[in-house]
DNA sequence: TAGATTGTTAATCGATTAACAATC
DNA sequence: TAGATTGTTAATCGATTAACAATC
């Protein structure tokens, strides 16, 4: 028996579904068709009807999508109905901005401690969660069963510790360190590399000037008569 | 004359691209082929060929590619060749934990302010950026010729306040707020939705678990004979 | 010159959109 | 029942890969 496996696509793409059928429900809607939808979010009701019946079919004829059970149902799909218990390792700036957001906890995510090699940070708390010493690792991902670990350290230690980690049980690795980490294919990685987002920013915006620049030139030669 | 616009998925590729030949360069490689890159980044040759050309022919049959050269030219389609005012809107951890990485400054980042509406954080100063009041935002992106603004505040404030920064001069805008901005199509927005990522491995795990579930359930379906 | 590797065209693959029968 | 809207198949579009002539 033959396993579709879904396209990254649709997986990226299912978030923002959760987004807005969460505010939907929020504002007490309770039904809507894939074409409402569509117009709020900027893409193709066939896209959505498509990238929601690679799971099911959620919706009714004539009627549309229930928001709640639909709501619900990608919540699932996504994941969401578990609880992920999470450590950070790197207590900087980055990795104890990420240990204060409140979020992730409403979506089951539970950052269980945080990480360092610098002695001088450990026993402090953020949020009521202890900074400890990298040297614990090993023992705390045993006995916290800890699936997921936010990476946020310099690049240099990153492949290492990363093999630890999953050496010692870590299934997924949230990856804010600007390198590829080449870990067993049944390891999960995300990236978070917020340099290479603002290098595409800087992109967008040397191309508009370029394209604008082109522009007046034409303008130019077309005014001096051709 | 008609202006070919490349496509999202051949931008999304570049820095890492620019990264990868960064590296070659720190280690002294002078020249690489598209064959030899593919291999270390995990694409096909193609891919980088065809990515390179569209930008133009920055290579040598027979020779492959100069590091240098290439890790320049790059750079200057990314935009890494100018200089970029930014402000960080929200001085919150992320806020904080944003002005204080020192690596966007190496690519032409500047930081220049930090804004919040919290009276209390006035004054203070993170890496010699101090920390303003909202209320100079207009006058203070009109002076300093800020280009791009980080957003890192609360999802209830985002759209009134992306809208005044687009109006008082801000070309483009690095969302970190779980939200569609919707602004004029001439502004770039790059949005950085951590909950979103954090979904996606959450979906993954998940994924793995049912898959493996159901192959145990197979295999004892199997023994217990058919 | 012979070998290597690009730049580019053609073929393939996958993702998005359109269309419509099924059905609530 | 008639109208609306899904689920799904077919058509289109775009992105990736393969192939190879050009050329260093």
């Amino acid at each position: 028996m033959y396993e579709k496996t879904i396209s990254s696509a649709v997986i990226k793409r299912l978030p923002r579904y959760y987004r807005y059928l969460g505010e939907l429900l929020e504002n007490d809607v309770v039904r809507i068709s894939s074409k409402e939808l569509s117009e709020k979010m900027q893409v193709t009701a066939s896209q959505i009807r498509q990238d929601l019946n690679n799971f099911g079919g959620f919706g009714q004829q004539g009627y549309g999508y229930n928001v709640e059970y639909l709501y619900t149902e990608i919540g699932k799909i996504l994941g969401l109905d578990q609880k992920y218990n999470i450590i950070i390792i790197g207590a900087g700036n980055l990795g104890q901005a990420l240990a204060n957001y409140t979020d992730f906890e409403r979506r089951g995510f539970y950052i269980k401690g945080i990480f360092d090699v610098n002695p001088r940070l450990i026993g402090m708390s953020i949020r009521g969660v202890e900074i400890r010493l990298v040297d614990e690792l090993e023992r705390f991902i045993k006995e916290n069963n800890v699936q997921i670990a936010a990476l946020t350290i310099p690049k240099t230690k990153a492949p290492e510790v990363a093999a630890d980690l999953v050496r010692w049980g870590v299934r997924a690795i949230w990856n804010f360190v600007p390198t590829d980490l080449n870990l067993p294919n049944d390891i999960m990685v995300e990236n978070v590399h917020l340099t290479e987002s603002l290098m595409r920013l800087s992109y967008n915006l040397k191309a508009k000037d370029e394209a604008e620049a082109k522009k007046r030139a034409e303008a130019v030669r077309e005014e001096s008569g051709v």
